[in-house]
DNA sequence: TACATAATTGAAAGCGCTTTGGATGCCACT
DNA sequence: AGTGGCATCCAAAGCGCTTTCAATTATGTA
């Protein structure tokens, strides 16, 4: 069943089904209700390839998968993919997906965007001084960044949470409770957010006189290993901190290992803070005492960057170039008053 | 550029130089260089959409991405995916992904296939008596199962591990090595590979005489908190296990904190043997005791999906049917002869 | 009643590619 | 010289949709 034997099926033309199809005004109501129903009985589907030659659109956004240890598998990359599908769904959108190792980035970024079959790129996994920032900008194809890159003029569109507000409230949280020793499990020094999470801490312990020590920092990946042994690292310490800001529950999860291994009470002995993707399979009220959490949904942002890219691709309406997303910051059990003593 | 400014540009027509870049025989061979000595200067792309139009392949395949909880976010998935994208780069190829919940996942597949914009189906975490398999076979449509449908005719295109076969294996070594007293960590019952798996087990115990208790039998999620759960369990069992078995190197990560806690050493106390996805996060080999596991890499199973499937779109020669991958048994050192006393 | 205006609808021209059904020229062979 | 076979190449017809331009009918207005 295609367009014109539906036209032919009514005994219109194809021009006024197509119109009634696609809501333009110029059609009766009563016969856009005739195509409707129609297309209902007849379980008419446009022709996508025969739309997108017409219209030149895809229906489809473009996204690199990287694909190097240490991105690879990337839990939360399949949770934002999630995220993207979720909306996609709703606006027959599809993805192209390539997958490129992160040092072609840039080059598969731009083959992606030149192969012709793709109406916008999302990007993730900002740096400092993002090197796709400025091919991006010279494509002429709309695009919608997810985070933001430390040192480049925020003149591009994106879609970010407030790591830096939020690292600073949870540190704040700590400072109240008295604590005075940090440490901070970060995510890789390059990526945006973990210089801006660790710009929060400075600066909430700044306010207070006091200074993160480059020994309490650690960026690693973002696994539950490298979580342990970052944390048995500080437990090492001489001076041992007893607030640990942890950029992921997945580091998180290492860490406490790491703690109930040496011994100590979590909440009590060490008080920590964990940023929350809200991954399905890691929640911290199921840690077996709850972790408080600086909160955020990577799959709500997967979703909102879809809009977004769609929304810009259909030309529906304007949208914010710039957002800026609050992270909730949620009480649990895994942070307690300073102890009194070591 | 297109065709058109193409041919004009080099003398010939459209035809020609279309068949010159598809490879047809009817074109002369010096003309055909020059076709695509002009395609390397002038950088021409063939439009997709228009390909697609004309020859009705749309160049992509689909897949369902399940998302409820369990599913979501799932790392086999991503790796899995990592691999299929590997090889739908190489041939231009890209990927429809529809999310949607396990419960909808038959509707969902539907959806996809008659959406009209994947050329192929590929269908995954494959389930006993899988109901997929009559609909995918109603459809007209190429697919590939990955994975097997225990209990369902095997007449489907399918790519497998020999599950049953590593488990035996694996159980034989345990068995080689005196342990008599056997659990098994598998992943959800309903799931096809957690019924062959366990087969696999049960049969090698059997030509001993052994049977698997009911009890040292674990069915759960993937994740490493269920391993270490299944493994406290396992641990304060009265006649305590000596060997065990394990569906995920992520089940293992568990486990062997399970283990550690305990106080029993892993290879002298325990052995353990896993099935080794080779998730580039989780190497076996970088456990501080390294782990002897089975190993089947799921990114190259996604490589040789996806080569099957643009093949069969491309209809590119015959593929086989059925593949069962064999896997490999890597002995390492959490595999020990069977304690003498308890 | 006559005429401008608005509301609907259609015919037909693409979009850029593949492919069918010839052309054309050249050669070998009767 | 006449014929068939090959190797090359091309014109033109779609593929199924959107959209421009034009036609037709309905609605007001003077």
């Amino acid at each position: 069943m295609n367009l014109k034997q539906l036209s032919e099926l009514l005994g219109l033309s194809q021009t006024t089904v197509s119109r009634a199809l696609n809501g333009y005004p110029e059609v009766n109501e009563a016969t856009r209700e005739r195509v409707l129903q129609a297309v209902k009985e007849t379980g008419y589907r446009p022709n996508k390839a025969a739309q997108r030659l017409a219209t030149g659109k895809a229906g489809s956004i473009g996204l690199v998968m990287p694909t190097a240890p240490g991105h690879q598998s990337d839990v939360h990359f399949g949770e934002f993919l999630a995220g993207l599908g979720e909306e996609a769904v709703r606006h027959d959108f599809h993805f192209v997906i390539m997958p490129a190792d992160p040092d072609d980035e840039v080059a598969a970024l731009r083959r992606l965007a030149i192969s012709g079959n793709v109406d916008a790129l999302f990007v993730a996994y900002m740096r400092g001084h993002d090197p796709r920032l400025p091919m991006l900008k010279s494509l002429s194809m709309p695009y919608v960044v997810h985070g933001r890159s430390f040192g480049s003029e925020p003149d591009y569109p994106y879609l970010d949470i407030d790591n830096e507000g939020a690292f600073y409230d949870a540190a704040r949280l700590l400072l109240q409770l008295g604590h005075t020793r940090f440490a901070l499990m970060n995510g890789q020094m390059h990526l945006d957010f973990a210089i801006r999470r660790k710009n929060g801490v400075i600066s909430a312990l700044a306010e207070r006189g006091l200074a993160l020590d480059e020994d309490c920092i650690s960026h690693t990946l973002m696994t539950d290993e490298q979580g342990q042994l970052a944390m048995e690292h500080f437990l090492q310490l001489p001076e041992r901190p007893t607030a640990i800001l942890c950029a992921s529950t997945v580091l998180a999860l290492g860490a406490i290992r790491a703690v109930n291994q040496a011994g100590l009470r979590l909440g009590e002995d060490i008080s920590l803070i964990a940023h929350d993707d809200v991954l399905p399979l890691l929640k911290p009220e199921n840690f077996s005492v709850p972790l408080t959490t600086t909160r955020s949904s990577l799959r709500a942002a997967g979703v909102r960057i879809a809009q977004r890219l769609i929304g810009t691709v259909k030309q529906a309406g304007p949208f914010p170039e710039q957002e800026l997303w609050k992270t909730e910051l949620i009480v649990r059990a895994s942070t307690g008053p300073a102890p009194q003593q070591l």
